[in-house]
DNA sequence: TCGGTTGCATTGACGGACAATCAGTCAACG
DNA sequence: CGTTGACTGATTGTCCGTCAATGCAACCGA
């Protein structure tokens, strides 16, 4: 099966089929809650049954489905309860990160090329073009430190966390977001770690909010 | 299929794969860089290359298994490096738990019969009894903080951890690691978060420069 | 109205099949 | 003599069809 056949860096099919949902859901394609049968996603996307398992599985890992046993599949929808402990995680792994990012000037120039990323979208790009390039700032933070480790565990929060911007699409725009992240790679180039946790712990904690509160507000008529 | 029908909590045939091979690996049973094949695996365990494959996608997360597309899979075998890292992110993980620990006796209980099962042990046990009695307790500390998140991310380290420990049988006794753990719980109860952190860093070295040195001793004729 | 029974859709697992891919061998070549 | 290139065998990636096990919901009788 083809999918989307990439000249460059092969993709198995699950893989591939990991990606496409993923996009799927997280553009609002598939909204939260909705329930999927192996054999209707095996037919979409023209894929046996066995792909399509091991693809529900990754994402089930990865927090953007809800695997129920001998039940069935489910788009995720985060309760306030795990939204609160994922920002806190957040908070655990970033500072770690962000106080060495503040100490290591040599990897600045690779945050600055994501913070211009979020620059470039215009005003016209899709939420969900803003959240990945929201992410992968704080990603290459991550990435700055080093650790294998750090990283996977970090990585393994990125589907709950953008799950949880999905709604938020009313909320924020490019140009805000990108004004934010601008300020916080500053306070890093200051150099100074404390500064640097201190601005993320108050990034995070305004995300949070944001996203409580439109959660709040959608859920009055769900 | 069987393998080992529980009555009570029923399991899947990957995770009763998952389970067996995991302690043949542990045990010694199947040594470091020792190739698997499909076939083999789904002969011996007497299910499915679905099954298999599954379980061997599983392992290979845990850390288990290196697996490399298209050509196999073998037991994997940690470098120096890999070690260094690993335990640098336990430290992190665990520093959060043992602060917290230290101020909540509420949990102090839980601790305590964790340490006693490592207490229980005689001279007799086995090595791979000794490690999962020894990560038990670990395990205990950090779920205390009640982070489903920082719960699993430590999780993720389980295989990898005990992996690190499994050539070290001459190094240490069931005895030397109950003492070790039980004054890390008499720090706990001390109250002092950054004494704990402080016993767990130590602890954590310590560990960790064992198995550095167990690991430089066996390369020299592998 | 309520509790138990039955039927159906879906999942979990199996076996066989085939193409794609990789590692190792060996011969041809510079 | 070392390197390149094609051939071969083994193994993986993916597909299909089948069957039993499970959970859910509608149905039925009291």
């Amino acid at each position: 099966m083809r999918l989307e056949a990439q000249p460059r860096g092969r993709v198995s099919t699950t893989e591939a089929l990991v990606l496409t949902i993923k996009a799927q859901i997280l553009q609002g394609t598939l909204p939260a809650r909705t329930r999927l049968t192996e054999l209707d996603l095996a037919e979409t996307h023209g894929v046996s049954r066995q792909s399509i398992r091991q693809a529900i599985a990754e994402l089930s890992r990865r927090g953007l489905l809800d695997l129920r046993p001998h039940t069935g599949v489910w788009v995720r929808d985060l309760d306030a309860h795990e939204i609160e402990d994922l920002y806190w995680m957040r908070s655990l792994l970033e500072s770690e990160a962000f106080a060495y990012a503040a100490l290591e000037p040599t990897i600045w120039t690779r945050l600055e090329r994501s913070v211009e990323q979020i620059e470039r979208l215009g005003p016209d790009a899709s939420w969900s073009e803003v959240i990945d390039a929201d992410w992968a700032f704080h990603r290459e933070v991550v990435a700055s430190v080093g650790s294998d480790r750090l990283r996977i565990a970090h990585e393994m929060l990125e589907g709950e966390t953008l799950l949880s911007f999905v709604r938020c699409t009313a909320d924020e725009d490019a140009a805000t977001v990108a004004k934010d992240h601008r300020a916080l790679l500053e306070v890093i180039r200051a150099g100074d770690s404390t500064a640097a946790t201190d601005a993320l712990q108050r990034h995070l904690e305004l995300s949070k909010q944001m996203v409580l509160r439109r959660r709040r507000n959608d859920s009055v008529a769900p």
